[in-house]
DNA sequence: TGAAATGTTGGGGCG
DNA sequence: ACGCCCCAACATTTC
């Protein structure tokens, strides 16, 4: 009640300053702050993070408390159940406030809500903010009340809406308590891997935290978004934003983006053009429609959104599984995508959806084993887009590309690397072959491979799968499915 | 945000 | 000159 009881702020999803509407709130209070991050363990019904996620949570946490030290606060650290630690915390400092920003996943806002219910019987009162998303899934709605099915709807809806609110800086200041709780030292939780640390190449990729983010931001909106919509799908170009793991632990915000690029927009005459703009703001709105599918649909990362699917005759595959996984299934633009992935925690969109058809179409496994290794192996790993987007090339989500639409590993290569640049940064074995071979290595020459220097099978696989023969046979699996749900095969057409 | 099979067209070679 | 065939290029259909 005391107006100089402190407000406990706890950072989720959200490691930033800016744009932080419960960090604001808090300030506005006049009340001392306590930021403070909380690292679950398994059992939690917070859905712990992946192994790749958690060596990044580790440098993004050291640069929050940093940042927070420079307006007069710290980060204060805790391990384990967020139940208890609140409570215990709260009673410790006196605090009767918790302020946090909401967490769009419907699982995560479940637990909130009964952690809520728990603490005001301790009269602590749990406020939380929106802020992850650019709109409320909630008032968002078709015509006929219920949740969009299909993008390009649901992005004019999108549209129709007032624009986002715009973000909000950085609070100047924090009021810091007089007595800081105990906290764990960052090292205790064990987040960095080791034995080996199969994380050293990330580092020349990636700077964690917000000041990354916003560093990033600037990068993209000055240069790559000029050209976006052509260079976007062309993996051995630095086309992207990069913005996807900033995002996923909220180290910028969504809101933050939008006004950023919607400001360029209107800058320069010689800049990105509203193709550029257009094709960017879908992509982060292909962001905001799969928390909208889990909104609705919070089964998304482990059930087919399309229960048909649900008979689906997956094949168990554990070789062809682990092939995958090491990026040695023989077709080069595949295992260049998984060995980016397991180098730098991070792979091209184009190629996400080449590795993800191979895995789903040619090897016939359930999409879910991919969900799971990207989970576990993304910095930029989300449960909204890695369930709707897997779901979507299963053919078995919202809005999906059809089942039959099977990617050809090779004609994929070749349109979107023909230079075959992606192919020598990853899979450097095959750097020597030219760029006629060099997405189709097995139909090169004995001489050819000599010259290359490669040895057929030993320096490379062979491929795991004939591809020609895969796309049969997962059509067949395709056409079963059909006449199991009484489908009818196809309609006589009249004379 | 496919690919392969199938169908159609049109130019050139040639009897 | 003409019809026929071949086949590449393009379009449409199917999975």
């Amino acid at each position: 009640m005391s107006s100089s009881s402190p407000v406990l702020l706890w950072f989720r999803k959200d490691l930033r300053l800016d744009d932080n509407m419960a960090l604001l709130k808090a300030v506005k209070s006049g009340r001392p702050i306590i930021p403070l991050y909380i690292v679950t363990d398994e059992r939690s019904p917070y859905a712990p993070l992946g192994a790749a996620q958690r060596w990044w949570l580790h440098h993004s946490l050291q640069g929050l408390d940093h940042a927070l030290r420079k307006k007069g606060s710290r980060l204060v650290l805790c391990g384990g159940d967020p139940a208890s630690i609140l409570t215990g915390l709260a009673e410790e400092t006196g605090a009767d406030v918790i302020a946090a920003t909401a967490l769009p996943d419907p699982r995560a806002a479940a637990a909130d809500e009964s952690l809520a219910e728990a603490l005001l019987e301790k009269q602590v009162a749990f406020h939380r903010f929106d802020g992850l998303l650019l709109h409320d899934p909630q008032t968002l709605r078709t015509g006929s009340g219920g949740g969009f099915r299909v993008y390009t709807p649901f992005w004019r809806a999108l549209n129709q809406q007032a624009p986002p609110s715009p973000p909000r800086p950085a609070p100047e200041k924090l009021t810091a308590p007089t007595v800081w709780p105990e906290g764990e030292d960052l090292s205790s939780f064990g987040l960095l891997p080791t034995m080996p640390n199969w994380a050293h190449g990330f580092e020349s990729q990636w700077v964690p935290g917000e000041t990354g983010a916003l560093a990033r931001l600037h990068r993209f909106v000055e240069g790559a978004l000029k050209g976006y919509a052509t260079q976007r799908d062309l993996p051995g170009v630095d086309g992207t934003s990069g913005l996807s793991p900033h995002l996923a632990l909220g180290e910028i915000s969504p809101r933050r983006i939008w006004a950023a690029v919607e400001e360029r927009q209107q800058a320069e005459r010689n800049g990105p053009d509203g193709e550029d703009i257009a094709r960017y703001l879908k992509e982060l709105v292909w962001r905001e429609f799969s928390y909208h599918l889990l909104h609705h649909f919070p089964d998304l990362p482990t059930r087919n959104w399309t229960s048909s699917f649900d008979s689906f005759a997956w094949q168990d595959d554990p070789q062809g599984l682990e092939a995958w996984k090491r990026g040695l299934t023989g077709y080069p633009i595949v295992d260049a995508g998984m060995r980016q992935l397991w180098q730098h925690g991070w792979m091209h969109n184009r190629v996400r959806m080449i590795v993800a058809s191979f895995l789903i179409k040619d090897l016939l496994i359930d999409w879910r084993a991919g969900e799971e290794w990207f989970r576990d192996t993304l910095v930029d790993a989300d449960p909204a887009s890695n369930a709707a987007s897997w779901q979507w090339v299963a053919g078995s989500g919202a809005d999906a590309s059809p089942f039959f639409r099977i990617f050809n590993p090779v004609l994929q290569g070749e349109k979107f690397d023909p230079d075959g640049a992606y192919i020598r940064a990853f899979v450097p074995e095959l750097a020597g072959l030219p760029n006629r071979l060099i997405h189709r290595p097995f139909e090169a020459s004995l001489a050819e491979l000599r010259a290359a220097g490669i040895s057929p099978g030993k320096s490379y696989p062979h491929p795991i799968v004939d591809h020609r023969m895969a796309r049969d046979r997962a059509l067949a699996a395709l056409a079963r499915l059909k006449g199991e749900s009484g489908e009818p095969i196809k309609k006589a057409r009249p004379h």
